[in-house]
DNA sequence: GCGACAG
DNA sequence: ATCTTGTCGC
């Protein structure tokens, strides 16, 4: 019942019997924590007030960020003031140990460069032939060293722009992939999962930790996040027929975003689903959800800023590896379900948050 | 000085 | 991405 240890229990009933105090007799409340402690704070009502019936008397305890927590912490305190008040004492301020963690990451200010813009690129066509007979994961098809200098990245991704090809024909949709990266402190919880379609249905899921081998530079993501991504993936299976990134595809710099270059790892088609603008103009886009406008770069048109929920921004969409607009745009409305990003990358983010709280939750403290 | 360049 | 405070609505 409470996540506490056996004796704490048995402590915890023992006092309640001593003074007379039965579970019937104590209302309890739920309410949201105030303060710091980030969103969850604001999200769980974790904030538990406990009323004694019979004597009336009331504490609050919302310093845990757990409800149930916060519930046994609550009868601790309401016992305390229970017997201060028996014994006749007057209501003093009881310091009761308390752990909690605070750190926090710093380390930003990476420089910012700009990929120039491609000249003259051509676009080839990708040799493929019989592609992912039957594999038992989704193995990564090809890949490169990721510690490179920013010029080299950046020269390598104009490089690989020219094996995107926005004209291929889709091959027929059964699993979707969603992709995406949370960060513990510089640490990518990176997380894949395979959802049916169109039924959306969650039937693989894998996640990764691991480290971050490049800085945040903007236009080279996929250097800080992919090879976790892909450590992510090769625990994967079934594969997926396509993959949603959580990031742009060609609506990028070098026409090369971090969703182009896990597909090109994957050679597997894949879209990028970004909730901001990189590059590009378009302009306004209509309000019900299915609307769209072209997002133009450089005379180019590099996917489409699409209104996944009527009254909610749009999104930024774009071609990743081997599809077109016109099929990015139909994937992200067809996997959207109530919610302004596709369902498949909301499962990998939910994934990927479950797998950094329980990696942190470790390390965690429990009660003083 | 501020804004602008995914996550 | 991460961190934080806070409001609104189903």
């Amino acid at each position: 019942m409470f996540p506490v240890s056996a004796e704490k229990v048995r402590a915890l009933e023992q006092t309640m019997h001593r003074l007379g105090v039965r579970e019937e007799d104590l209302e309890e409340q739920f309410i949201r924590s105030r303060g710091r402690g980030g969103q969850n704070v604001n999200k769980v009502s974790t904030c538990v007030v406990l009323r004694h019936g019979p004597t009336g008397l009331v504490v609050r305890c919302e310093r845990e960020r757990s409800q149930a927590l916060n519930r046994f912490l609550a009868r601790r305190l309401l016992l305390e003031k229970l017997e201060a008040r028996q014994r006749g004492v007057a209501e003093g301020p009881r310091a009761s140990g308390r752990a909690s963690g605070a750190r926090n990451g710093a380390g930003r200010g990476a420089p910012r460069r700009r990929c120039s813009p491609p000249s003259a690129r051509s676009v080839r066509r990708r040799p493929r032939g019989g592609r992912r007979p039957s594999r038992s994961s989704t193995r990564i098809a090809r890949t490169h060293r990721w510690d490179l200098s920013v010029e080299d990245a950046i020269a390598l991704q104009h490089e690989l722009a020219a094996t995107v090809d926005t004209a291929e024909p889709l091959p027929p949709l059964r699993l979707i992939a969603g992709a995406h990266v949370a960060y513990t402190g510089d640490q990518p919880v990176a997380a894949v999962v395979v959802l049916t379609f169109p039924a959306l249905e969650v039937v693989a899921r894998a996640a990764a930790i691991g480290h971050a081998p490049f800085p945040y530079v903007p236009g080279l993501l996929a250097f800080r996040e992919l090879p976790t991504l892909l450590a992510a993936c090769e625990q994967l299976s079934p594969d997926p027929d396509l993959v949603l990134c959580d990031a742009h595809g060609i609506a990028h710099p070098c026409r090369f975003g971090l969703a182009s270059h896990l597909g090109y790892c994957l050679d597997v088609p894949s879209v990028g689903c970004a909730r901001r603008r990189f590059v590009g103009e378009h302009g306004p886009v209509g309000e019900p959800r299915g609307s769209w406008v072209w997002l133009t770069d450089g005379g180019q048109r590099v996917g489409v800023v699409a209104r996944t929920r009527t009254g909610v921004k749009p999104v930024f969409v774009s071609p990743g590896f081997a599809v077109t607009v016109s099929d990015a745009v139909e994937i992200v409305l067809a996997t959207t379900a109530g919610y302004r990003m596709p369902e498949p990358i909301r499962q990998a983010q939910m994934l990927a948050n479950e797998k950094k709280r329980r990696t942190s939750v470790a390390s965690s403290v429990t009660v003083s």
